[in-house]
DNA sequence: CACCCGTGGCA
DNA sequence: TTGCCAAGGGT
């Protein structure tokens, strides 16, 4: 097989004219022999320079953005870890902090297991490594929280591996340039890509062209080959894309399968002592895991008997109702303010730490996206 | 392996 | 308004 690129450019082409006819299995599709030099030099001309967790090879910092990162936004990170960063300066800090601090510090962000494995992971990375990362990808994917792509954008970044990423992406890119069929959500797809990432990594390569690569990588499927309108006119695989070539930009990478959303109704109590709100604990694990939050019921009747289990006083009433959306259902939430009677002796018969909260100290506690807009209307509307 | 797990931005 | 999904991992 020839490997200039003028022949590469031509079987990418018989690829989408033969695949119209038939299946082509994703192991015998072929790789642009040049694909990571170009890639490299793209991402040193084009590519980001100045995200926040760049040009360091702490592999602390590193990671720290890698976790934030995972199914989440640049934009929406880089407060986030700016503070996390400025309150943990290192694995030690936050491996000895409490478990609230972390959560505090997350909230907001989604995803709170990330942050319960992240706490755990810096405390494994203390007690079982000397406080030092693992420099292998199978030592890192160990690591709670972290596993094959992000060990491998630590490992390339911070230590120079020879290891490919694959996320959302990398996927997008592979499946537009060499025109991968199938929802990359699937595993059989998957599977696939990894195969092909894994192909199309650089060899004889220095530390910093692993890291070039990796990052162009990450940067060409979020600068240039995006979702809605990609910008081909700028893109070093234009003339190889198959996705390009054959105008199906729009239908690469393949749709996740629709499927609806079921809604979910809740009832959320706001028992207000003065300025001061009831939170509870919700469990470790589940939705909103580990945050503090408004003590909830499953209807109206359930809500009133809560309020009056928790010592409120005769009067609950409705607040304005609000939605939140999230990736696998819609929820519905009902609002109800109820004042604590503190001539009551109400005990609390639920199995839930609670806390007293004064509106005016948000910040100090995780709290839900959606509670705490609850909560500061509550503050604006009553202070 | 399919499903669970947040949030904000954007068309 | 509604749908879609972004530097995925855990179970």
């Amino acid at each position: 097989m020839s490997a200039s690129v003028s022949s590469t450019a031509s079987s990418a082409a018989s690829l989408s004219a033969s695949a119209t006819a038939t299946s082509i299995a994703s192991s015998t599709i072929p790789a642009l022999s040049d694909f990571s030099v170009r890639l490299i030099a793209w991402q040193r001309e084009h590519g980001r320079h100045d995200l926040p967790w760049q040009n360091t090879r702490d592999p602390y910092r590193i990671w720290l953005s890698e976790i934030m990162l995972q199914q989440t936004q640049v934009s929406t990170v880089v407060p986030y870890y700016a503070r996390f960063l400025a309150r943990f300066p290192d694995v030690a800090a936050l491996a000895c902090a409490p478990a609230d601090d972390v959560m505090t510090l997350w909230a907001g962000l989604g995803y709170y297991t990330r942050a319960r494995n992240l706490h755990r992971c810096a405390q494994v990375v203390v007690e079982q490594h000397g406080g030092r990362f693992p420099e292998s990808v199978e030592a890192l994917a160990d690591l709670p929280g972290i596993g094959r792509s992000t060990a491998a954008a630590i490992a390339s970044f911070a230590f120079g591996a020879r290891a490919t990423i694959l996320d959302g992406n990398v996927k997008r890119v592979l499946a537009r340039v060499f025109g991968v069929e199938g929802f990359p959500g699937e595993k059989k797809v998957e599977n696939g890509m990894w195969l092909l990432a894994e192909s199309l990594l650089p060899v004889n390569v220095t530390d910093d062209d692993v890291s070039a690569y990796t990052q162009g990588l990450m940067d060409l499927g979020a600068t240039l080959c995006v979702r809605g309108k990609p910008d081909c006119a700028r893109c070093p695989f234009a003339v190889d894309c198959v996705a390009k070539v054959t105008g199906r930009q729009r239908e690469l990478p393949a749709a996740r399968p629709k499927k609806t959303v079921p809604t979910r109704r809740t009832w959320m109590l706001l028992l207000r002592d003065g300025d001061t709100v009831m939170l509870e604990k919700r469990p470790p694990s589940g939705i909103w895991g580990g945050l503090w939050s408004l003590p909830e019921a499953a209807d109206e009747a359930a809500l009133v008997q809560l309020a009056r289990d928790f010592g409120a006083s005769a009067d609950v009433s409705p607040l304005a109702p609000l939605t939140h959306v999230f990736t696998h259902f819609r929820l519905d939430i009902e609002p109800r303010l109820a004042e604590l009677d503190r001539s009551s002796n109400a005990a609390n018969a639920r199995d839930a730490e609670t806390v007293w909260m004064s509106l005016n100290e948000l910040d100090a506690f995780g709290v839900p996206a959606p509670v705490r807009k609850l909560l500061e209307g509550l503050q604006g509307s009553l202070i």
